[in-house]
DNA sequence: CGGGTTTCTGCGTTTTTTTGCCGGATTTTG
DNA sequence: CAAAATCCGGCAAAAAAACGCAGAAACCCG
């Protein structure tokens, strides 16, 4: 077994359980504990999981561990989110994915809005509720703490029957060659259901996030309609994007 | 258990009840009372707690004299969920509804039990995804955003796929005469489902709601296998019940 | 193709961490 | 004041980590 695939799957375990133990994966993967442990401080390096005595913990634990402020780069995310907004209109059917550029979109939302958001991310849908004239629908599945959405055949299956208006990603890799990337399997499955759900996709991400790559594939640039960044749109950094044929905003 | 697993689980104790022993928690995580205590010291080294003879206090207790949130008569609904939780045991499948007696359940699950949790109910969704060793499924729909749940028929066929080992009910009326019943249909048909979808019953509710009952009927008493009240089983307003072949606890 | 270099992995040894336990000191409680 | 509960410090065993090393594989480059 190749190391980039041993690591791979020692992320996804950890996404999927919380936390691994340096022996189990030993057995499992079948090499000596040093090995799991140079991956671990390897992974912990990148920042992809923290590494503990006996074995690695999710961020999802260690809840604090981001800048004490909150979420990073709030203050674009809210650029990024006010611009979002502006493709919704009364009486649309909205598909959402996880993370926090979406989760800032959610607490944005006008009030007089009202519309149909679908989505499986706790936080996200715990933002729809609060609002007065949102109608929330929730995919339903086994939960993924560490990215506290729905994942599996169930909510996919789910998401295959909607036909959303839009869709919005929030998104971890952008990218001209390789399209969108993500680095956990199930969230991938589920993104590109909700693409093929939608008949407008729309990527949200911050600058900084645009031009890396990540292991696993959602799409290629051609699916995707529209791309929003903190930016103005006549960015030279977003040039190639348009000129993809992608509008920019 | 990892040591940061501990400590977190101890963490989320103490901002939860703002205060823990450490004797009840050296019997929940099965680990030395030492071992507790070095935790603790730890934990308030870092000033995430106050550590004190006997166990430890969250920060926010001595902020504010009167955070006690605004749980009616919650000393109660702890006694019936700790009576609740012996049902449960390693490896079950367990439908739960929502409501704050539930969520006192939830709350209070021991850290090192290993089960799957099913339900529709958002407030008890998020404090089993805090659970270190629970499984969790959401049953997804529309949400109904009073009583924080999913509603409607993709969620009941959901729960009629299930065979859940044991099923919790949070009950809001209960009655000789008329079994179980609620006010509000939605939720009412959710529960038929419950229960019709579980070997075993259990009715959780507080003495003060029984022998009353509203306009919609759940189900009849014999559907039921188990009822809980924070009274002792051999209360003679528990008698009834007892006759009618309920196991009360 | 071949030789040198780098990377990866496993093994033995040493060091550190974690944890439980014990005896004596300290605090709490009735 | 006395009994019970709790805390503290030290100790020891077990587990895990760190370290250095060496063989094997992969890679590079002329």
């Amino acid at each position: 077994m190749l190391k980039k695939e041993r690591q791979a799957y020692i992320l996804h375990q950890v996404n999927l359980h919380n936390k691994v133990l340096s022996s189990t994966l030993s057995n499992e993967i079948h090499v000596s504990e040093d090995t799991i442990r140079r991956d671990l401080y390897e992974l912990a390096e990148e920042g992809k999981l923290i590494k503990v005595h006996g074995g690695a913990l999710s961020h999802s634990f260690n809840e604090v561990h981001f800048p004490s402020n909150g979420v990073y780069s709030q203050s674009n995310k809210k650029k990024i989110a006010q611009k979002a907004i502006n493709l919704i209109s009364n009486g649309m059917f909205v598909l959402t994915s996880g993370g926090t550029t979406i989760l800032e979109m959610a607490r944005s939302l006008p009030p007089q809005l009202k519309a149909t958001f679908i989505s499986g991310s706790i936080p996200a849908i715990l933002e729809y509720m609060h609002h007065p004239n949102i109608e929330v629908i929730l995919i339903g599945d086994k939960i993924s703490k560490n990215s506290k959405i729905t994942v599996g055949l169930e909510a996919i299956a789910k998401i295959r029957q909607m036909r959303a208006d839009i869709c919005f990603l929030g998104t971890n890799a952008i990218d001209l060659h390789h399209g969108i990337t993500e680095n956990d399997w199930d969230v991938v499955q589920l993104k590109k259901a909700m693409i093929e759900s939608s008949q407008k996709v729309v990527c949200l991400t911050i600058a900084e996030k645009m031009n890396s790559f990540q292991p696993i594939q959602i799409c290629e640039l051609n699916k995707i309609s529209t791309l929003i960044t903190e930016l103005p749109p006549d960015d030279p950094l977003l040039k190639p994007y348009a000129d993809a044929g992608i509008e920019v905003l």
